[in-house]
RNA sequence: GGGCAUGUGGCGUAAUUUGGAUAGCGCACCUGGCUUCGGACCAGGGGGUUGCGGGUUCAAAUCCCGUCAUGCCCGCCA
């Protein structure tokens, strides 16, 4: 299915080509300078226009203007184009929108729950790794950004047709865990509340008793204990990883998160992946043994000969990375790349699955197990990981070793979402001091939807267009969730986001609960109207006028641009930005144009209709629900 | 010391990758609008030397150089 827009965008790119060269071949254009010489004006000077003959004219020492002119007069016609227009050196395209609506409209309602998609991957796939939080605490609104970014990201992959694998990693033999053993033998206490929630307060207060006599030796040895498998420490981490896990996927699941796979750091260990990755790089003279200086005993990578990969290797304080420490363990950098090795398809190994009960029916979920069976996760095409960008020099790392060993196509292949820290005002969400629980409210996920719930409930409740009021819970639940996803999905990645209750709650203007409003408010226009896709048979698509039906029109044409974009980019936020743009013009359209009482109701129901399909399917990339009535 | 980010009205942010016509939007503030498809709304208004200084260009928030501020990274932590 191709869409309107990019037919009308050929088309004039083409014709100024053909044009160009003709009565200016001198100046050398490509059609990509054409191309990219087009953009959307203001509406004033049209719908479309070409910057190139200020360009030409520049090399002819003529005036703009007079080279739009001969480039306008060397076009052909189409019946999408109602006139091209010179204006101030500009071609400018004014469409004719009764022809461009109707093929834009009818090809919405056509596509239905698919427009907006475009096929980028061919069915490849694409492992998304997120948010990998440590099974030791709760989520707090940090990694809720890392998930709800993974989420996002995952949705708009598969609509442009890759095929995704949602991958969480669970480092149950991390220092924290052996931190949280500790606490256990030493401390003894039972939870009281969510798992999670009780093992990170716990953790905070194991914290206040580290570098006290003997404590960190105690847990280093169980570190060491853990670590080397088949031991009572290891299996106690593991259980109580899990039991951590299945609490922060409840979490998860109230926030409709869902993942195909888990993989456990534990079984990467049995696996031996690592031991199959650093022989390989050590066979390739990637990696050495370093025998003297003060990294005697390691194995490690030579820094100095990354700089081919980036300047982010200039003089650093260290020449070498090490990756296998003088005892024999592992760094976190030499398990990342056995890891990748394994994502990429690398290291050819099969982990063993076994299905997990706790997400909801038909969002199968696996986990790495000793007794489960082989199955086709990993060998991906593409490895998305969102991760802090404080790792930034990590992935790095990792990219350039797999380079270097010879997998540079690979390499370029994984793809690094950094996101920026995610703060409160005047303090850290630390999880060792324990910033994450505020002074009232804690910052956790949990506490977050609580209160995005209960307000939502408060307003949904005086609401008296919801006539099943048995469903307002639900529908309150879909509004909160709205205005948590929305506020963090739209500012970009990178920015730093420093969290404020107050926006967070925001139902009011750039905000998830204002766009499922709008969709309501679409839904009951169609309702009033008993409008339905099938009950009409000549649309007068001659009665768009250029107001603001035109406008939101042209908006819905650009879907499909949106969608590839953010896909391309890995920026869920220019989907937010889209949704609020239409989701305004919609608003205008509706004051302005009324539907149900006019000579153009058809016509005008169509175009609401094919604006609720618009706004449901780019709310649905960024993982929320939309509702009949709120 | 080196590297990487970020800096846009009072606050929050879009546009920066690919230079283009009047820097878009929200919150807050001011004015107006529910007997007319839903006021979680709309219309109108005030508020900007895009951190600062140079440069390139017909054209700079965008590209280049310098500089300042803030954050992060450069560990035999993860």
């Amino acid at each position: 299915m191709d869409y309107p827009k990019n037919d009308l965008t050929l088309w004039f790119s083409n014709e100024i080509y053909s044009a160009v060269t003709k009565l200016y071949p001198e100046v050398g254009l490509e059609i990509t300078h054409i191309t990219d010489s087009i953009s959307t004006p203001n509406k004033e000077f049209g719908d479309l226009s070409s910057s190139v003959p200020i360009r030409i004219a520049k090399h002819y020492q003529k005036k703009p203007a007079d080279v739009s002119e001969e480039i306008i007069k060397n076009m052909g016609k189409n019946a999408m184009v109602r006139e091209l227009r010179g204006i101030g050196g500009y071609i400018n395209l004014f469409i004719n929108e009764a022809m461009y609506s109707h093929e834009v409209i009818e090809s919405a309602i056509s596509m239905g729950k698919r427009y907006g998609s475009v096929n980028k991957g061919d069915g490849k796939r694409v492992l998304v790794e997120s948010p990998a939080v440590n099974p030791t605490k709760p989520w707090h609104i940090g990694h809720l950004r890392n998930a709800l970014l993974g989420d996002a990201i995952s949705n708009i992959l598969e609509f442009c047709n890759y095929f995704v694998e949602r991958e969480d990693y669970i480092d149950d033999l991390g220092l924290q865990v052996a931190e949280i053993l500790w606490g256990q033998k030493n401390m003894g206490s039972d939870p009281d509340k969510k798992f999670d929630q009780w093992l990170g307060e716990q953790y905070v207060e194991i914290n206040k008793r580290l570098n006290s006599e003997g404590v960190n030796e105690d847990i280093s040895g169980i570190l060491k204990k853990m670590e080397s498998g088949n031991s009572e420490e290891s299996k106690a981490a593991r259980d109580i990883a899990f039991k951590c896990v299945e609490a922060q996927y409840e979490t998860s699941k109230s926030y409709g998160i869902f993942h195909d796979v888990m993989i456990w750091e534990s079984d990467i260990v049995m696996a031996k992946l690592l031991e199959m990755s650093i022989e390989m790089g050590l066979s390739k003279n990637v990696f050495e043994k370093s025998d003297s200086g003060k990294n005697k005993g390691c194995i490690v990578v030579n820094l100095d000969k990354m700089r081919n990969f980036a300047r982010d290797f200039e003089n650093p304080n260290e020449h070498e990375k090490v990756l296998v420490r003088s005892d024999g363990t592992a760094t976190y950098v030499a398990k990342d790349i056995a890891f990748h090795m394994w994502k990429l398809g690398i290291l050819d190994f099969k982990f063993k699955y076994k299905e997990m009960s706790m997400q909801s029916v038909g969002k199968r979920l696996y986990s790495t197990s000793e007794d489960g069976v082989e199955m086709d996760f990993g060998n991906a095409y593409m490895v998305i990981n969102v991760i802090g960008s404080a790792q930034r020099y990590t992935q790095l790392i990792l990219k350039s070793v797999l380079s270097m060993m010879g997998y540079e196509k690979k390499a370029e292949k994984i793809k690094h979402l950094a996101y920026g820290e995610v703060g409160i005002e005047g303090g850290s969400l630390s999880g060792r001091t324990g910033g994450w629980l505020g002074n009232n409210k804690a910052y956790t996920a949990d506490v977050l939807l609580d209160e995005a719930r209960s307000k939502a409930l408060e307003a949904t409740e005086k609401s008296k267009k919801i006539e099943h009021r048995d469903k307002i819970p639900e529908i309150a639940n879909a509004i909160g969730i709205s205005a948590i996803k929305f506020e963090f999905l739209k500012v970009s990645a990178e920015k730093p986001f420093i969290f404020s209750w107050n926006s967070a709650l925001n139902f009011e203007g750039n905000s998830g609960p204002y766009c499922m409003y709008s969709y309501a408010r679409a839904k009951r226009i169609l309702e009033k109207c008993n409008y339905s896709d099938e009950s009409i048979d000549a649309i007068e698509y001659e009665k768009v006028t250029r107001g603001k039906d035109f406008d939101l029109v042209k908006l819905i044409a650009d879907a499909h641009e949106v969608v590839e974009k953010a896909c391309e980019e890995l920026r869920p936020n220019i989907i937010a930005d889209y949704i609020i743009e239409i989701t305004m013009a919609f608003s205008r359209f509706y004051e302005s144009v009324p539907v149900m009482n006019s000579n153009a109701k058809e016509l005008r129901c169509r175009i609401v209709s094919a604006y609720v399909i618009i706004v449901g399917n780019m709310l649905g990339l960024l993982g929320i629900q939309t509702v009949d009535s709120m």
